[in-house]
DNA sequence: CACAAATATAGACAATCAGCAATATAGCTG
DNA sequence: CAGCTATATTGCTGATTGTCTATATTTGTG
């Protein structure tokens, strides 16, 4: 099963902004309502409620309803998905220090045989 | 140390396109020039080219100089990086697994009594 | 029911983005 | 050097983004 192409779209996309992974920071110390989020910002509420849409659009935080609070949880599931999207690539950084190794080795084989 | 936030906008905001997701699977298998990246796509030569900028800046890909050609190769170092970030969400997305199965036991708790 | 509090929606604006066609540049090769 | 090939740059367009202010909606409370 390979994920939509689409939802890493949304997924990336929404991780690209800095206002929003701080929200998903704050959203791993456990749900919080609009107001909690906007406070730590200098930021307007509605531009925070605009990245929670974006944010829920990707599917990484979804909203309950308590009174008139709409209070926002983390959903870290389509984080899994990015992640193995990534690690397809770790070879290739795992690779780089091999090679980074492998380089200090040939420095010292030329640098010792004095 | 802490990648600096700005870093991770331009590597999840590269990452946020399918174009330059493909071309990095591309790249993977790979050094290639700027005209066999542009090949697989319905997308003008510049187009990719520009593509390319995006990733350069983000630090995913690195050009050579071979004539008029200029190779470009993967570098997956900052993936690393973003890799990390998205690691420290791995808990709630495992945690919510054993959450469905907590949930699914209760279920079974309530039903089974009768 | 009137008001206050929490949140959403609408509309505006400047900036950025993804795409294109046209053109410039750089480096071979005859 | 003339011309071909590979790539970059420029200038344009329409769509999207991040931000704001102002206003609407929803819900609890006196």
């Amino acid at each position: 099963m390979q994920a939509a192409s689409h939802q890493m779209d949304l997924v990336f996309g929404a991780l690209a902004d800095p206002t929003r992974r701080a929200i998903l920071a704050r959203l791993a110390e456990g749900e919080a309502t609009v107001n909690e989020l906007v406070a730590p910002f200098e930021l307007s509420q509605p531009t925070i409620s605009k990245h929670l849409k974006v944010l829920e659009g990707a599917g990484l935080v979804s909203r309950g309803r308590n009174a008139q609070f709409r209070p926002v949880r983390l959903n870290a599931k389509p984080l899994a998905e990015a992640s193995r999207w990534i690690g397809d690539y770790r070879r290739f950084w795992n690779e780089s220090l091999d090679q980074l190794e492998a380089y200090v080795k040939d420095l010292q084989a030329k640098g010792e045989p004095s």
